[in-house]
DNA sequence: TTTAAAAATGGAAGCGCTTTCAGTCAATTT
DNA sequence: AAATTGACTGAAAGCGCTTCCATTTTTAAA
């Protein structure tokens, strides 16, 4: 029940070892039409595949990339882990692995142990320093995705956080809103501290601030149960630091009876999918999340083409999409 | 700039490499306390990680599935993923792909190269045939989510289709509705067939059949563009074969002020996360999905054991899950 | 003290593959 | 007839690791 291996097909084949692996890679020696067809034919007769770890043990590595994203579930990552997929190129391998806080450690080693070659993290890495030290004495370069770390140690994708807060609150200002309350969930991300900052220090241009802070859980359900609060702080408006909670925001209202955007104009962030299906549609802060996601392997791969190039940072802007959950202030 | 290997470990802690390996794994002779810890502090001193590659090439494998999705932006696929990872014994690694049908065959054949031990099928095999001979030969084994297959060529997981779709139909004909429409995607999987069928055949018996059979691409966009012919349909209910587009039509419905569920029932299929967030909440038919990616994995993980149990089929049930989108006829 | 048994450790084979290299053999070319 | 070329083989090294077996050292029993 062994699995075939290369000397089967040599056998069977009736020609050399090092005949079948030059012939199957295509490089090395040439070889006659008549050899190369019986080679093809014996691999076919017999299903061999090449094992792969045998294989990387020599030189010739084919490429591996660890990407650690914090859940499946959540559209942006969804999203992100499609478009890095549908961007690969074809030599490149990506293994996914979802993380809590806990267990970050094993997923790292385990994408080391597993021979990834760089990482990238969809996540913040609560000890930074010691990952950073793990990873460089192993010389695995990685890349972080929309959290703040030192600029000059590793490459990084961001988003322009604090300019699409400070859109969501110029929004909100422009229509006549002042009583605004700002719906956080209740674990922020350096990104998300950022969203919240540009949204503050607007607000203040205005002389402004929140009405009332809400935290909850960062899900639908979290959105939802901040409701209460909300309609008690008599806001006329609400910006809610991502789409999920503000699905769960727009629900909760629809069972009160209290009609967005007339009653009360709702933004989230994030613009997924969902966004334009709510009803009402859902006025949010769009990241060009595909790019993001092709911009950050491409850097990765990069990297580990010029593994002594300066960090890179790259930015991508934000925008306002304004959809019907925002109006007026009555 | 070699990573360092077993070999600096041993020269290092001034060992052999034999004891390095044993100490590190925990098994084969004893060692001294002395040595142990030598060791220990030269692999951390030189942030030595095994190489899994290496590792693999001798007998004691730890096992990989490969899991082959058709998108990792679909809710249902998504929640398979986490459950799937959040059930997986720690020595057991998960790798997904991604794949369509054009590319099924490299995601198959990329994931056996990379020492796949067993393979779970979440989109169904287009030439099943030849991938049953492939994986067959390879002695891998394989299971299917949700697609008919020979029962007795490879395990299975299945909801029971047919009676969702049943379950549907019942429900809107106890609530009075005569004149209902079918949505359906355009490209049809085994299982979406069974749902029309308990659908179809439970209508008969009420010597009832679809006032219209819509199609469209599955998304959310594929369901809103399918209002127009809805509502020219004059259909009092439209069962929605998924509530991916069920939550598009709802939007649609919206956009042309029709409202549901006093002019118009609407039920979709699946559960998602969002459906008790659509306004007005969705009735639609709930899987297990969580249940169902733990039930996929340990059934691979026992056949994995036991290569020749004979095949079996793990069926779950549904539930019609009654919210508001749905209500009597006026 | 001798001796046998137990404990601690090193040596080396081998996993499946790629790659190199010297060399064989036949078919061409000069 | 000799030299060249093309097609190929076989052997061997080495990738990093596990594992079996042999050997050395220590400890306890005789």
């Amino acid at each position: 029940m062994r699995k075939t291996s290369i000397k089967d097909v040599a056998k069977k084949a009736d020609v050399s070892i090092a005949a079948v692996s030059q012939i199957l890679n295509n490089k090395g020696q040439r070889f006659s039409d008549h050899t190369i067809e019986k080679v093809l034919q014996a691999r076919d007769d017999l299903g061999y595949v090449p094992n792969s770890a045998a294989r990387n043990l020599k030189g010739a590595h084919n490429r591996l990339i660890g990407i650690i994203v914090p859940s499946f579930r959540m559209p942006f990552f969804a999203d992100i882990i499609q478009s890095m997929q549908d961007n690969a190129p074809t030599d490149v391998n990506l293994v996914f692995l979802g993380s809590t806080d806990d267990n970050l450690q094993n997923a790292i080693y385990s994408l080391v142990e597993r021979g990834a070659q760089a990482l990238i993290f969809g996540k913040p890495i609560p000890n930074r320093a010691e990952v950073n030290e793990f990873l460089k004495k192993r010389h695995i370069p990685y890349l972080v995705l929309d959290q703040n770390a030192d600029i000059n140690a590793q490459d990084m994708v961001q988003t322009n956080e604090f300019t699409g807060g400070s859109l969501v609150a110029s929004h909100l200002l422009s229509l006549g809103h002042r009583k605004i309350a700002l719906i956080l969930p209740n674990k922020l991300t350096d990104n998300m501290r950022q969203r919240r900052a540009g949204f503050l220090d607007t607000l203040s241009t205005a002389n402004l601030s929140p009405t009332t802070i809400i935290t909850a859980t960062l899900s639908k359900h979290g959105g939802l149960a901040t409701v209460h609060q909300l309609i008690q702080s008599q806001s006329t408006a609400a910006f809610v630091l991502n789409d999920e909670m503000a699905i769960g925001v727009l629900r909760g209202l629809a069972y009160q009876n209290i009609k967005v955007p007339d009653d009360i104009s709702i933004v989230g962030y994030d613009d997924t999918d969902y966004a334009e299906f709510m009803i009402p549609t859902l006025t949010t802060v769009m990241q060009p999340v595909l790019d993001i996601g092709k911009a950050a392997l491409n850097m990765i791969l990069r990297r580990l083409d010029h593994p002594n190039l300066p960090f890179q940072t790259a930015f991508f802007d934000v925008k306002l999409v304004v959809r019907e959950s925002t109006g007026l202030v009555k």
